[in-house]
DNA sequence: ACCTGAACACCGTTCAAGT
DNA sequence: ACCTGAACACCGTTCAAGT
């Protein structure tokens, strides 16, 4: 089942594959470039793994088990928290994996793993049934949406500084932007992270007393 | 500067463009399918648009202008309400386009309008400059999140459905998903969606007084 | 000025042939 | 049983040639 001698492993794929991602982003992962990375013909990979479908889903196999899940003795909203930050920091590691969570569904038990985090941790906070199926919902719709944002490039400074992209709105119609301009100049999404975590705890720990 | 005759206009690329993303997904919107459906040589795309960067460029703006904005008379939460519903309508329509939102910047005055209309209206709530400017972000980060979710699978059944899924997890690691089995078997992403602003908007309202 | 055909350097995947 | 080479049906894009 693998490493027969010469032979090359599916994960030996996979982690070539993760490698290759995080280094020349994802459309640099073609089967052809692996197959050279693993010094074999592209057909030999199609013993480890059925086709480049079954390849993605390995890799986002991979991220999720990358991901460190709190210590269940701690407090809930601490246990979130720890989540989200190791979330995030996996989503650092491999920015061009990290997208494929919202591109496609992710079925295996690795992907129920921070999910029953999410839920154990709001039933926790004192939550009714519906409200703690809401609210996983919203924080891992949110955290997901987050850094995936930041790292492709929906916060980033694409081909236009903020600066430039700012001054190229009318104040007639965008008065508002004009109006923070300074705060949307200077934005930090370390802090910015942090606040929003804290805004979503408040709404969980307000909808638990409601 | 474009409709010479027989020739062809960059709208006319963008909106052909769209149509295969609807009707076949994005793997489909290839140049030389545009042109195949142009009826013209792949080449002839290249004096419209510079490259397939640019393509996909204009097919999130076209996205974007496509987006309804709220009337400013109303009041703040219903017009965040309002953008809301309005930006997921878009989803549904175009859901092999949207997930670019998520994959791309965007630069253009169009991607800045609906985000001057949440600016406008958080102000509006009471908030103060940097709430205003976390609460944006939280709310845009979360509908993103939302739409892309529900249009590219991750809510979907994928290659399993989801009863199928949660009998595979063992009752030892996966306790809530086992208690909740019931909620999450029987979810409605329009309640939902709903219930999730209403969430948002009321920790909008009470960091407004905090 | 605009469009074309041929070409280059890539893709994922099939299939028959070799060891 | 495993790997190979050749092939098929695609990509985006360049470039010289035609009108």
């Amino acid at each position: 089942m693998g490493r027969s001698g010469t032979g090359i492993t599916k994960g030996q794929v996979v982690g070539v594959a993760m490698e290759l991602a995080d280094a020349e982003g994802m459309p640099a992962v073609s089967m052809r470039a692996l197959a050279n990375r693993l010094q074999v013909t592209p057909m030999a990979l199609y013993s480890r793994i059925a086709d480049k479908e079954e390849l993605l889903d390995e890799m986002l196999e991979a991220l999720l088990n990358e991901i460190e899940l709190p210590d269940p003795a701690l407090h809930w909203a601490e246990r979130l928290r720890l989540l989200a930050h190791n979330a995030r920091a996996v989503g650092h590691r491999h920015p061009a994996v990290f997208p494929l969570l919202l591109q496609r569904p992710a079925i295996t038990p690795a992907a129920h793993r921070p999910t029953e985090v999410i839920l154990d941790a709001l039933t926790a906070a004192g939550l009714d049934d519906g409200q703690v199926l809401r609210h996983e919902h919203l924080l891992s719709t949110w955290l997901l949406g987050f850094v995936c944002s930041e790292v492709s490039g929906r916060f980033g400074i694409g081909r236009s500084p903020v600066g430039h992209r700012l001054a190229a709105l009318s104040k007639a119609d965008f008065p508002q932007h004009k109006r923070l301009r300074a705060g949307l100049l200077r934005r930090d999404w370390d802090t910015e992270f942090a606040a929003s975590i804290a805004a979503l705890l408040n709404e969980i720990g307000a909808a638990a007393t409601r």
